[in-house]
RNA sequence: GCUCCCUUCGUCUAGAGGCCUAGGACACGGCCCUCUCAAGGCUGUAACACGGGUUCGAAUCCCGUAGGGAGCGCCA
């Protein structure tokens, strides 16, 4: 049974383009999506390239070829406009100046002149007392003379937000359920950089409210930053959205998924050949319970989507998952979809043929080669079981062959009158000879794609020199 | 250090006090099918972190303990 929604959901992704798409930030804005989606609401998507340095427009466009890649169509976005515009924040300098005003006009914000190294001092020095890194507040009460002595000796000040003292922030996450904290325990963070660009907490959290976001879906490292986006929220008037924590995805060690554990970003996947589709299948599955234990089109896992059982603990991201999926994915293509996946021009009947034994595309070149090239060397298993039929037996397979008997089914025939085997032992030798590996398609239909001239050479090569 | 979060088979998860001798999926093993592999069918191994409560009854509620994680950044 799946949810029911009364009211549209409005949710977004908010990624900040300083790399390539991470299958954790894909995974929670595949969950917004469907969460948009399944309740007929809006699904928004953000740039947050406040921090210049990094922000690269190229990782935009990159993150956005992903996301489309994957099918996750946003309705308001920088390329495509909407009611919000603008969508990077790098162009609403102009929003959050006003906000800041507000904040400082009403003393719930202040210029902080501490450096860098002052903080890092601080912070050093509360941790060895065992006191939690805040910030001390050391320019919260400076008097306005005190302010131009500063902006006179060329200090350049950040913005800080007056955290309010004695306060108790709750919410109601939507997947841990009623949170509580105390505003002690939040000191006054920056909200504007010295350079005057936002910080995130800041921006952030003022889009949300401000595009309508009216469901945040975020990972579970962000929940205790919730109460102080709260704070400022409140302190400016505007409508809190509702937050949801997921569980973080992590590797196979337990450890937030990073570059060691392989490929982790939606980019190496698809350049591996795995398919938008598998992936949906398995993130839909990581940190998240679906109505249904089976396979899903994409279009219609928003039908099965159920908010209510995100989840809180981590999830393990596990690549024999990924793997079934992809072999689900592929036993529902068509053979020109297939071909047109392993794009290397193959004849439609060898598509058709090899289809079972591939997973990804790299699998292909084998059998490829079994056609038109040359064969891998054996493996052990292979070299034993060509040992155990015996020269002779090739000799007679490679004379059987050249009588005219090319066909599989002749060519057995012929062969169990010569030599009396049959079953396994008549059939093995040949595909091992034939296609270098014990395992594989169906040998008939193979051997009439094999060139005559190539067949026979490799069944000769074993009644010589074995 | 302080605050917060998490903990069911190897993995992903179902489970919202009795329907649980804990279900499904992936992976793994066996059997069937079969020239092989894959697919398919059948089947097996395998989990409530620990300790106390509450209750007629706890995987489910409460309290501790242990182990993981996050935040406390002029990163997002």
């Amino acid at each position: 049974m799946s949810a029911f929604n009364p009211l549209p959901v409005t949710t977004r992704f908010a990624p900040s383009p300083t790399g390539s798409l991470h299958l954790g930030n894909a995974r929670t804005a595949f969950f917004s999506y469907l969460w948009a989606r399944q309740s007929g609401g809006r699904f928004i998507l953000r740039i947050e390239d406040t921090d210049a340095e990094r922000s690269q427009l190229r990782f935009r466009d990159a993150l956005m070829g992903e996301l489309r890649w994957l099918g996750l169509e946003w309705d308001e976005g920088p390329d495509i406009g909407g009611p919000s515009a603008p969508y990077s924040q790098s162009e609403r300098g102009e929003f959050y100046r006003q906000l800041y005003a507000q904040l400082e006009a009403r003393d719930q914000a202040y210029p902080c002149y501490c450096t860098a190294e002052d903080l890092e001092l601080s912070r050093k020095l509360q941790r060895m007392s065992g006191q939690p890194p805040r910030y001390a507040g050391t320019c919260r009460g400076l008097s306005a003379a005190q302010r131009a002595e500063r902006v006179a000796r060329g200090l350049k000040p950040t913005l800080r937000f007056a955290v309010p003292k004695d306060q108790i922030i709750e919410f109601a996450d939507a997947v841990h359920g009623p949170q509580r904290f105390s505003s002690n325990d939040i000191g006054d963070f920056i909200i504007r950089r010295d350079d005057g660009t936002s910080a995130f907490f800041f921006c952030n959290a003022v889009d949300d409210s401000a595009m309508g976001v009216t469901q945040v879906l975020r990972g579970d490292d962000h929940m205790t930053n919730t109460p102080r986006q709260l704070l400022l929220l409140d302190a400016l008037g505007l409508r809190r959205p509702g937050y949801g924590h997921v569980g973080l995805l992590v590797g196979e060690d337990g450890a937030p998924l990073s570059k060691r554990h392989g490929s982790t970003s939606a980019q190496e996947f698809r350049e591996r050949g795995f398919l938008s589709t598998a992936i949906l299948n398995q993130l839909f599955r990581l940190g998240h319970a679906g109505d249904t234990d089976g396979w899903l089109p994409a279009d219609q896992m928003r039908a099965h989507f159920r908010p209510q059982h995100l989840g809180r603990a981590p999830a393990r991201f596990d690549e024999s998952q990924l793997l079934h999926w992809q072999k689900e994915t592929l036993e529902r293509m068509s053979t020109t979809e297939i071909r047109a996946w392993l794009g290397a021009e193959d004849p439609a009947e060898f598509v058709d043929l090899i289809r079972h034994n591939v997973v990804l595309p790299a699998d292909a070149v084998p059998w490829r080669a079994v056609v038109r090239g040359d064969l891998q060397p054996l493996g052990e298993g292979e070299r034993r079981i060509i040992a155990a039929a015996g020269r002779e037996f090739f000799a007679a397979a490679a004379a059987a062959y050249t009588e005219g008997n090319s066909e599989l089914k002749m060519l057995t025939k012929v062969l169990k009158e010569r030599t009396g085997r049959k079953g396994a032992d008549l059939f093995m030798p040949l595909r091992v000879a034939l296609t270098g590996s014990a395992h594989g398609p169906e040998l008939a239909p193979l051997l009439k794609l094999i060139p005559p001239e190539t067949a026979r050479r490799r069944l000769e090569s074993h009644a010589q020199n074995s």
